[in-house]
Formats: structure tokens, sequence, C-alpha cells
DNA sequence: ATGCCGAATGATAATCACTATCACTATCAT
DNA sequence: ATGATAGTGATAGTGATTATCATTCGGCAT
């Protein structure tokens, strides 16, 4: 079974202190900033244990796995394609009528993942 | 400009007789099949150049693109996380609720994602 | 205290989907 | 024909992630 190491503990400390969806490039070069010494593979099975535990929230996005805080209640993302930037927002009626679509078909729902990709309203107002 | 060679005439074809959500192997492996000579490099960028001219859709999964015909409504997807089949849904209520999500936040949507993970009526009703 | 065992660590190799490079070819306009 | 432009295909490279493997750590039974 999975332990809760040192190292992991960082990982869960630094992820908890923000609000931030970290990559795993991003949780190493910030404790490595702390002087935390820990591996780059490391940190890539620790996220994975993190998460597996629901300690810490894992989403998928086009490429590869951000992490966040688990203390938040369930919600989306609206991503800016311009600056990357990344909103949240919980919308019930939305996953009603997913579980509506699913049980239409007999569909068991395990998760799902919804992403809204556009401009942010700083970005939109820059546009030329 | 895109041209419209025999490689991509091919890669149309082959996705516009059948319902499938493609991988860019599974067509390389097709045509191969059925004796078109194509390199894996110009299937991948065919199905790039074919996306971009809206002649075929493409839907990003969490590791690697599908793609599709696109002479179907906009949708979005179920995907069975036992079987991998994928089901198709069409849900305005859905799609009105992300223009209205966007809107109040001041986000111009540009594209969106809704995947639905889970058993499909099949892999639910052989479960342990 | 000592030794054992499963799990974790970290350096590094490997994987996998995809993209870049590059020499060559096909197409089209003059 | 000539040149410009885009496409092709073999192959090398990329980037995120995972596998390998020797070493180390953390309890726990003796
Ligand atoms: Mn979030
Ligand atoms: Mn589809
Ligand atoms: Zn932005
Ligand atoms: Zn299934």
């Amino acid at each position: 079974m999975q332990k809760l190491t040192a190292q992991r503990q960082a990982i869960l400390d630094m992820i908890n202190r923000s609000d931030k969806h970290w990559e795993a490039d991003d949780v190493a070069y910030a404790l490595k900033e702390e002087g935390v010494q820990i591996g780059i593979a490391t940190v890539y099975r620790g996220l994975a244990a993190l998460a597996e535990q629901g300690l810490i929230e894992s989403i998928q996005l086009a490429d590869k796995k951000r992490y966040e805080r688990a203390d938040k209640a369930h919600h989306d993302h609206l991503i800016c394609t311009d600056c990357g930037n990344i909103e949240e927002f919980c919308e019930p009626e939305i996953e009603a009528l997913q579980d509506k679509v699913a049980a239409e078909r007999g569909f068991k729902i395990e998760g799902h993942q919804l992403l809204l990709f556009g401009l942010c309203k700083t970005c939109k107002a820059g546009e030329s």
C-alpha cells in the first residue's frame, strides 16, 4: 500500500498551499527552489499516488496532466488558449444533464471532463 | 495553401465511409490493407490538414487524437473505460449552459470538449 | 538492538504519440 | 521548359510519462 513519505508530504504541502493547477515539472522546480531535493521520477510517482488516494485532484489537459488541491468542491475549467490561464466554474445543471444523457443510454458514469477553450476576459480585451 | 492530394483523398475516403473514431495508426493500417502505400508521417500531416480544412473532425482523448467524419452534427462523447467503445450524444441545453457560464465571465468560447467516462450498457451488464 | 521485507527513491533508459528535417517529387502558373 | 510552392516518406528528434534497477528507508518480529 501507499506510504505518505517525506517527499510525498512535501509535494502535498506545496499543492495545498496554492490554487494553482500544477504540472509535474512545476512541482519539481518549486520544491528545488525551497531546498527540497527530490528526483523527477519521484515527483511523478508521488503525484500519481496522492491523486489515487484522493489527497489531490488531477485533470487531464490535451497533452499533460495537472494537479490541484482536493479540498475544493467539484468544478470544471475554462482554459485561455492565449495566456494559458485556467478559471474554474461549477454548473450543477450541466452535471444533471450529463447524468440524464447517461441514464438514457444505460451508461454508468464514472467521471467526466468538461473543458471550455477560448479567450479569457483579459486576452479578449487585448485582441487586435 | 492546402492541397487535396491523392494520399489525403484516400484518408478522407477511408474516414468518410465509416462511423469510427480513427487514430492515425488505424488509418495507416487500413490504407495499407487496401493496398494504398502511404508513409505514417503523411498520414499525420494529412489528418491535420483535413481537420484544419473542416473536412474531418478531431477529438482529443487523454493521450491521442481521434478523427471522425465531419458530416455529422456537433456532438460530444461517452467513452467506455472497459471496452473502449465511443458513443455520441447531443445535448443543446448543455451547450447553452456552457455559453452562459462563459458569458458571465467575459470569456469568449472558441471550442469545448465534454467527455463522459464510465461503463457502456453492455459492459455494465457484464460486471462482477 | 538486529535483521528482514515490502515499498520508495533516484538516476537513467525506454516508450509512445507526434513533429521536424531533409532530400526528393508532384503540381501548377508563367 | 522553368521556377515556385507544397507534399511525400524515411528517419531523427521531442516531450511527457513510465519502466528498470540498484540502493535505501521504515516499520516490525525476533
Ligand atoms: Mn481547478
Ligand atoms: Mn463522434
Ligand atoms: Zn488569457
Ligand atoms: Zn463498454
